[in-house]
DNA sequence: GTCTATAACTTGATAGAC
DNA sequence: GTCTATCAAGTTATAGAC
């Protein structure tokens, strides 16, 4: 079940430490994180995130040199806390490995409307923002998104021969990435959630064509 | 061709107006386009823009009283010109309706490549950006999606039959939205074309599936 | 409509005591 | 590691002459 998470126990103490970290670098990243999926980078100033930490402008500067800094430590702990907090819920939720990604996208359609679309995705909108920024950043935005295809592509590679062996997984997770992704970006734009279920509507259309194929004798 | 664009030859001088206005107000909505474009909204100065035109601040309040209204001027601008600049090269230059939509794609892609990936979709960068800001900014975004997703739905309404008739072209004209923008996210983040592509394969094979199986099945 | 000068404030970042 | 005080530069926006 996590092949591709192999160092998995060695992360936990990683995890804890990330998630429930109240110490003042903690807290700046913690605060820096809202902000930053609320407003964006730019739009943030180091003052709402001194303020909303409680914390004093000496103390960050001590911790991140730049603001930036502060940014890609924002993006390690996303990173860090895909699989605790995002994938593993999932996979206890759901068994199938295709269910699984539809519970995957679910998850992100529940955050939409509970938040009445004002959380997009946090990798997503700092990717348009900061792209052309920093390498490093850049390159922290890269490995999010890696992580979660890779989480997607395991999916599709536990659903075995259920899938035809001329389907490509990893492009296949790739493309759910961007349904993802795109569905984000329209729902929040027309603040109505049915661009993103008509993206997950195709996705599942086109995935059962695939798993009922006609090379394909003991589908579901 | 043009069911959708009727007034088109009435939309004629706005266009030219438009983009080839050198006037001091066309001036500051180019030079502002570009800077949002390259640097998002948060980031691009009043004086950055000011340099690029040539103009005075003086002159960019008396058109302009916020900042935010150059960005609903420069979101005018992209709709105003969305059919003369991008649409109607590539209905000129290829005839096919499904093609069409390819081909639109590709217009995407060619930019990605051409900038190496400096360059992102206008309209998407500026929705994640900019979508909690005020309603009439987000509003100037949803019209742009629809613009695109209008010519889009055009394309599939064109290709009549060969499509069965149980595909809702509204929903695959979205569809084909959020695989555009998913694709340029993921491929500006990767630096890589490879994302977008792997998203217009899946497409094509998807729409191709459609083309190809009359008894097919299960519309939604 | 355009110019110059500048107000009023916020920005990211630093210095140095403790 | 944390505090206070503060800097220099940059920010959006305005005033008033022309």
């Amino acid at each position: 079940m996590k092949d591709l998470a192999t160092d998995y126990q060695g992360l936990a103490d990683k995890v804890v430490e990330v998630a429930e970290d109240v110490s003042t670098k903690g807290r700046l990243v913690e605060a820096a994180r809202e902000l930053f999926l609320l407003q964006g980078f730019e739009k943030t100033s180091v003052k709402e995130i001194l303020n909303k930490a409680g914390v004093n402008s000496g103390s960050l500067y001590y911790f991140f040199p730049k603001k930036e800094d502060l940014l890609v430590e924002v993006l390690e702990k996303y990173k860090t806390l895909l699989w605790p907090m995002v994938i593993d819920p999932v996979f206890q939720r759901v068994n199938d490995p295709i269910d699984r990604v539809f519970e995957i996208l679910n998850g992100y359609r529940q955050m939409l409307e509970m938040t009445q679309f004002t959380h997009g995705c946090p990798i997503g909108n700092l990717a348009l923002e900061m792209s052309e920024r920093s390498d490093l950043v850049r390159q922290g935005i890269a490995d999010n998104f890696e992580g979660w295809q890779l989480a997607v592509r395991q999916c599709f590679e536990d659903a075995g021969e259920r899938l035809p062996q001329c389907v490509d997984r990893d492009k296949l997770a790739t493309f759910v990435l961007t349904t993802m992704e795109g569905g984000v970006m329209l729902a929040r734009a027309y603040r109505r959630i049915e661009p993103f279920d008509d993206g997950v509507d195709m996705l599942r259309l086109y995935i059962s064509q695939l798993l009922a194929g006609p090379e394909n004798n003991s589908g579901n």
